[in-house]
DNA sequence: TCCCAAGTGTTAGCGGCGCTTACATTGCGC
DNA sequence: GCGCAATGTAAGCGCCGCTAACACTTGGGA
């Protein structure tokens, strides 16, 4: 972390990188360009020549955090099997990323964060998602209209986002008093939300 | 709006209403209290007297935003009806909420707003309007027993929560070409998610 | 080879924020 | 009528995002 030179190197990667590490720690709202600054031995104004202001700096680690998750629903499709256990698998990678980095999946789509027209850059990956999830679900019923997967599509990733929103957002916390596991609820929601309609 | 005297007579009262219009207006962001203070004529430090901080105050706006919820729900469910329609219209409160009142819907359900524990005074509120949900998917099958209906109730509230919150968070604009009215989404989304399982 | 322009970093500072401390005023219950 | 709790004020701390003006470094063309 030591720099000795006037240049750092690689400011914007170190940027992106420190900023994805506290948004992963804290949430998207941990993030504070000066802190990040200071944490790089850098002046507090220097992140400005990379990113125009702070909405930048986490939209490009929102990106980030599409571009993983269109990585991951392909790695799902790729490990086959039935067409019901790739879309479950899918599923799951929804979840993990909403669990295991719950953070990175405020950041990608709480709605306040990003607002206004987000840059292209994040409006590719976000999109890109989307069709990867579409693919999958079109194996499932091969036999459906684009307009019809797309209709599933959003009732499923509805469902998923939904769920997970009302936990993360502590909404489920003392009303389900049994302890439904994920898999369950899980098996609940795809069964119904993408099996027919 | 003027004050004439030392005391403003209703500041707490006061500062709950121009908090929520300011909710309203732009989102629970955009309430600062010094802000608030400065458009009733109030001292930056006033506020203080009557919240401990920025999240009580909007905790308290939220929680008005609950008991509003709960009150259209039982207003829906007296309304009457088949009890498909019944939970239509209890839908429908939900949704009209959502985009009616994006910035209070915000509020309610964004996790990073009321983050920790949040105060009973919130918390009931809250409770309370997952109870009148449950009551209302219950009508449609009064032979499940409550496990079955807290489960269904989760299912479909998680699908409604889940299309508002992207849908507001624009994940959806430019991937649904064709514009589904809310009415078919609605009905895709309810009759799979309530009906059976 | 020199030099200059583009790129990248710095210093200093503006205005705004949440929040606290110490002090001022008010008005209600005894 | 008085004393005390409730409610207001002034001033200030430390943080924030962001900007303007200036400094250093470096690479590529004359």
């Amino acid at each position: 972390m030591s720099r000795p030179g006037y240049h750092h190197g690689d400011l914007r990667e170190g940027l992106v990188r420190a900023a994805r590490a506290a948004v992963e720690a804290g949430g998207p709202e941990a993030v504070s360009l000066r802190e990040l600054a200071q944490s790089l031995g850098v002046s507090t104004a220097a992140p400005y020549r990379h990113f125009r202001d702070r909405r930048a700096l986490l939209a490009a680690v929102a990106a980030e955090g599409f571009s993983e998750l269109v990585a991951a629903y392909k790695r799902a499709r790729a490990q086959g099997g039935v067409p019901m256990v790739v879309m479950r698998n899918t599923a799951r990678v929804y979840l993990a990323l909403a669990f295991a980095q719950p953070g990175m999946f405020r950041l990608m789509f709480d709605s306040d964060i990003l607002s206004g027209e987000p840059p292209p850059s994040l409006t590719d990956p976000a999109m890109e998602a989307w069709v990867e999830f579409c693919r999958t679900v079109s194996i499932v019923d091969p036999t459906a209209d684009e307009r019809t997967v797309k209709r599933r599509a959003v009732t499923g990733w509805s469902t998923l986002h939904g769920y997970v929103t009302l936990a993360q957002a502590g909404r489920l916390a003392g009303f389900m008093t049994e302890p439904l596991t994920e898999a369950d609820l899980l098996e609940a929601i795809l069964d119904k939300a993408l099996t027919e309609a």
